[in-house]
DNA sequence: CGGACACTTCGGCGGTGGCCGAACCGTCCG
DNA sequence: CGGACGGTTCGGCCACCGCCGAAGTGTCCG
């Protein structure tokens, strides 16, 4: 064993948890934010119990993920919005190559609805929060020309929008996510995920199946319309 | 062979790419921007010239190094920003738990040369990094309160200090780099490259051993505070 | 109390991959 | 032209790791 840069055995270490296929698919799935139990991911990645066991007490001890014991149930979440967002970036990364045709009309229809709207993490993705993030910056409450911003006038339309913007730590305000299906950057951070809950919880959007898709109710598309001037089209 | 998900599938591959120390050494070696021919990196990594061939095949296969035969030399760079940011992004995760004491004088001295002043890709980090990030900040140059964002009067600093900032396709003009060292965040994107370019062009600062990093010049700390209030003291 | 269930531990199997040295191929230079 | 040198290919070795099923532990519930 000769002497070798811990920051190398660090970095190799930290990738090496992203680098099997089972895993890999546990990490995206965890991606909508909830807590899954794990017969759940065992049966999403398609192996045995005891095999994602194991997986889930890597994971665990690596510090991607958080657990929780509720009687005979292990349920785990990704560890906080740090490993969230490498798991973005990640992903964001590869998809030019997982850009692959869907081999049948349920992956089809499944693909296009999380290819409209969903959450990613903690914040809207695909058109619809591409949709948002234009909408903001067209109307000059967000700059994306000299960087990733809200403007002053972007603060003051979240406070006239009862949405909340708590600072946290030291997690920024706002912070660009970039999509894997549209390839284009969309709002994360403190506000996109104020502006996600504020969109669940006022019902302008619902979850549809099990995983992160997300649609947009018909109220949804009104006060999108009043508030930001986005037009319903632009979300199908 | 079970059907499994093929964005799972890539960020496995990908992810493999990064989980190899011997690796993961070259491509930190390679975030100083710079191209370094096999040779050179198989001595870093302290690894045999066969091993490192067929490392850097991979990394080259894998799209994340460029390579430029010259002669008998074989030279590699990282791909691209995309692939730099990705590995600083992986690198700054992992930086806690690479908070190792230096085991002696050299790697100390040669660790706090690192931590004073450096490049990260393709502009300044450490703390002469987070110096310049914060003076911008506090004279408005730079917009951190609501998320990363030069100002109007960023954009006018930089047209009279003489750095033009040229967009290039959809790179963004400003962006944060988390410091590895200061884990704070610091200029990064096109006006921290330019920066980083300018810094270098006119003598303030230059680079000091084969490493990535730099040391401010008498002439770099007048600039420094001509232009942007830094006291000397702080890039100590 | 007993069975169903969620999860874990263990042993064993097979594939992958990192490592080296030896041999080989080009290039450079005296 | 010949030796030095950078890089590559190949064969062989070994360690690691992902997988499973079987057996075991703890929890829930009828």
């Amino acid at each position: 064993m000769t002497t070798r840069d811990p920051q190398a055995t660090a970095l190799a270490r930290l990738a090496a948890l992203f680098a099997d296929e089972t895993r890999a698919a546990c990490l995206l799935a965890l991606l909508d934010g909830r807590a899954w139990t794990a017969s759940e991911l065992a049966r999403h990645a398609g192996v045995a119990a005891s095999t994602l066991s194991e997986h889930l007490g890597r994971l665990v001890a690596g510090g991607l993920l958080a657990e929780e014991r509720q009687g005979r149930h292990r349920y785990v979440r990704l560890a906080d919005t740090r490993v969230a967002q490498l798991v973005e970036d990640l992903a964001a990364q590869v998809s030019p190559g997982a850009a692959v045709r869907p081999r049948n009309l349920r992956e089809s229809s499944a693909g296009s609805a999380m290819a409209r709207g969903r959450t990613c993490y903690d914040h809207l993705a695909g058109r619809l929060g591409i949709a948002v993030t234009d909408a903001l910056t067209a109307r000059g409450l967000l700059e994306q020309e000299t960087g990733f911003a809200l403007t002053d006038a972007g603060l003051a339309w979240f406070a006239s929008a009862g949405i909340g913007l708590e600072r946290r730590g030291r997690r920024p305000l706002a912070r660009a996510c970039l999509d894997w299906t549209e390839r284009r950057p969309h709002l994360a951070g403190v506000a996109g995920a104020a502006l996600c809950r504020h969109a669940l919880d006022t019902g302008w959007c619902v979850r549809i199946g099990s995983e992160r898709a997300v649609k947009v109710t018909a109220a949804g598309e009104r006060a999108l319309w009043d508030l930001l001037g986005v037009e319903a089209v632009a979300l199908r």
